[in-house]
DNA sequence: TGCACGATCTCG
DNA sequence: GAGATCGTGCAT
């Protein structure tokens, strides 16, 4: 299995958050333990005309590393108390982000970030070359969902409802 | 310089 | 159904 490459996160948010799913999330803490998981539930931020996205308030120090090149990890605090995982994608100036909500059984962006001992250190990390954080390949899934973004009301009528939020579903018996 | 609020979760 | 808890953006 093989890291995904620049190439991988410079296309746009949307694809790249619907083909991270069925992906393994490689996670080395410092003590050496190495954790995989199968990344299970995302969604997609995109641009500053996306109101959903931090970006749309435009360039700050905050939102600085979403206008960088896609293939950098995103993170803020979020309600005080959970750090939130994001992969910037796209081009440079074009300030798109994947939230990675779900893995293996760790649903949920917030316990995303406190499993995996996320914090404000890996903001602006490469993760196509950092030694504690990647993401390697795998097949492409079929069993996609699609549905609204969470938690995002105040984005308008006509963001709110965008189906960017894609979660793997399970294979059902036949 | 201050204030209201958020891409959430847990407990009661 | 409310509290925990704090960086950020915008008002003052």
């Amino acid at each position: 299995m093989s890291r995904l490459t620049s190439d991988f996160y410079k296309q746009d948010a949307v694809t790249v958050a619907e083909k991270l799913l069925g992906k393994t999330l490689v996670r080395a803490l410092d003590d050496g333990t190495i954790s995989q998981y199968t990344i299970t539930e995302t969604e997609a931020y995109l641009g500053e005309e996306d109101l959903a996205c931090h970006a749309s308030k435009g360039r700050t120090p905050r939102t600085e590393v979403m206008y960088g090149e896609g293939g950098h990890i995103y993170v803020y605090l979020i309600y005080g108390m959970y750090w939130m995982l994001n992969i910037v994608t796209g081009t440079v100036n074009h300030p798109e982000a994947v939230l990675i909500r779900g893995l293996d059984k760790i649903i949920g962006s917030g316990k995303v970030g406190r499993k995996l001992s996320i914090d404000k250190s890996f903001y602006g990390e490469n993760i196509t070359a950092s030694s504690r954080i990647w993401i390697n390949e795998a097949p492409d899934v079929l069993n996609i969902t699609k549905a609204s973004r969470i938690g995002i009301d105040y984005a308008g009528e006509e963001w709110k409802d965008k189906p960017w939020r894609f979660i793997l579903t399970e294979n059902e018996p036949k």
